[in-house]
DNA sequence: CTCACATATGCTCTAAACGAGTATATTATG
DNA sequence: CATAATATACTCGTTTAGAGCATATGTGAG
């Protein structure tokens, strides 16, 4: 899939140029460096918060998940967000509205799956959020729930039962094993990196650590990647299966910085009425918030908290068959853009739930 | 001093490569993209925030500053940080500590002062902070106050007089003037803008919002590097001083980035201490928080909350001929990375001061 | 039709956090 | 030894966040 779109956007070189260019040719030699761009593109479908996947290969029986990818070709986009919603558009149909830069990756063996001497590529992350009603008709992928590839970030029914079961006792296996030699740098225990990441041993869970939390889980060899990239050598002492659905490269990477970035950033922003419909009622709103961050406020100050930030205001009109007394309808309040320096919904750390 | 930097570090290509390579090269055709690693290499000299920069070209008369800047080639380095690192140590001679990446920066147009058939770069901002008293025989570059960029950004004595004399009419008169017809998007009025950049009519002031305000000010033809972007035809309307000093390609966009999240991440996460010597006392603390930040508390207070969350401890010494009483001494306490999910200098928005 | 049920919404209470002020301690200096 | 300057402890009132109680108003079972 990957390689396949990277051939579709050949073309021929421009022109003459000068000094500057043969300097450039020059370096060529040591950069020969490729720009993908990857988004992972979320949505909230009845209340499950999803992610558009491709297939690595249809065909194939053991084909892995992975985030939409293109390249980026400086000839034809004047930004890399620009070349972004291009080959969007192109591959799934799908208009991006809220884009931002999640992180660019370039660690070698992230593409060991193609060998090592594999051109080096850089992908860039990026993060877009768009509303369950845009996706009629979206083609050339899937949506998934997100917690399929992180089912221990799923706290909306109490704590995961996957990290007691699973995860505390593999981490605290991993975690008497002996590590390896940092050179000179005062790393933190392994068995206090599982404690803060998964808030063992009555630690806060803190629901942004997505991103420590999957790469804590890789370094202990319990995401299948880790096998796949050719850490299994050393790491398998551990021969369970592994958690969560796997991703091709490092995407799953990727998503992991967009899940953390998109629930950090609803906080602060109100990019949440990005996933919203135009109307909702409060708790629609609610539901959605913790649908991303976990469980987090009662009803009634979600209320309070909303209304009293000026995020929303009613439309005037009701919604009934609620199941139980008609809930007025809101619409996101946009002036308080321009009031707030920071506005958004900001639930504070919820109390220790373990 | 840029395209110095990439002759340095020109090396040979390894031996033969298989069927990947070739299609690499084949991309190569609408790739042509390099790599570039930008650095601001933060530290605290003097209760001031400083930034390492070079110079473009020292000869010249016109030369204007700009950040550390070096290739990435995946050949030598396995990541791209590492490759940082490494030439920053062969640039500088300096060893970084902290270091995160920041945003990675590809509009076309970064690079017109070469021209714009030059090759496409894509460079990828870095974060690095550094203790002042690490900075012995530093070579290849100087230390300036990032306050010299940004004069805008300093509030430690008040609010900057450069936003009542020059900002605050420069950017009314450029609202008055019609704004370009946005295609479908709802875009917020100029006007509205300069206010909640600059904290104009009563509207708070963001710390924060580094990005935005350069960014404002660059769109509106007051910074030195939107004439030399040829913006010039646009918007030759105001033909006085620009503001702040400018740097080449779009390196005071990454410094800007920098300082943004510098200020962000103090207080989530303890990275003040990177700036910090190993024993400090309290005020010399806060004296380093507000060179970053601008003031905020006040002094009994500033104790309370360092105190209280367990970020620092003492070790039982004294400092004296501090002017008055001699102050108790402090280290960062490690521990507290285990204690509590995000500590850091949680200092909360300042009451509006204009 | 009526009543149980479910959800919506308004209000209160309490504790913690925060901003600001007062008071006292301990040094250097003239 | 008085004074200036900084360090540090404590207090007070306001704001905010978490939690619970009470009431409103629909749907649907009987």
């Amino acid at each position: 899939m990957m390689t396949m779109n990277m051939e579709l956007s050949g073309r021929g070189k421009p022109s003459a140029e000068k000094a500057q260019r043969a300097l450039a040719r020059a370096n060529m030699d040591h950069a020969g460096v490729e720009i993908g761009l990857n988004a992972a593109i979320v949505a909230v479908k009845d209340n499950e918060p999803v992610v558009l996947v491709v297939k690595s290969d249809p065909d194939s029986v053991g084909s892995t998940d992975g985030l939409p990818f293109g390249p980026f070709s400086p000839r034809d986009h004047r930004t890399l967000e620009g070349g972004l919603r291009s080959w969007v558009r192109d591959q799934t149909g799908l208009e991006l509205g809220y884009a931002e830069q999640l992180y660019t990756f370039g660690d070698r063996g992230r593409h060991v799956e193609t060998g090592d001497l594999a051109p080096h590529i850089v992908s860039i992350g990026y993060l877009a959020l768009s509303q369950a009603s845009d996706q009629r008709g979206v083609s050339g992928g899937t949506w998934r729930s997100w917690y399929h590839f992180f089912p221990w970030e799923d706290w909306r029914r109490g704590r995961p039962e996957i990290i007691a079961n699973e995860i505390e006792p593999r981490l605290k296996a991993w975690a008497e094993r002996p590590a390896p030699a940092t050179p000179h740098q005062r790393s933190i225990a392994r068995a206090d990196r599982a404690r803060m990441c998964f808030g063992l041993d009555g630690a806060a869970w803190d629901e942004e650590k997505v991103l420590d939390r999957f790469e804590l889980l890789y370094e202990a060899g319990l995401a299948g990647e880790a096998h796949r990239d050719g850490r299994s050598a050393a790491q398998v002492w551990d021969d369970r299966p592994r958690l969560g659905a796997s991703m091709h490269y490092d995407h799953r990477r990727i998503l992991a910085t967009a899940i953390g970035r998109t629930r950090s950033k609803i906080k602060y922003r109100p990019v949440i009425f990005e996933l919203m419909p135009d109307d909702f009622t409060l708790y629609e709103l609610q539901k959605t918030v913790e649908a991303i961050l976990g469980p987090h406020l009662h009803k009634q100050n979600f209320r309070r908290l909303v209304e009293g930030a000026g995020l929303v205001e009613t439309t005037g009109e009701m919604k009934t068959r609620t199941g139980g007394r008609p809930a007025k309808l809101f619409r996101f309040r946009r002036e308080v853009l321009l009031e707030r320096p920071a506005p958004g919904v900001r639930v504070s750390a919820p109390p220790s739930r373990n």
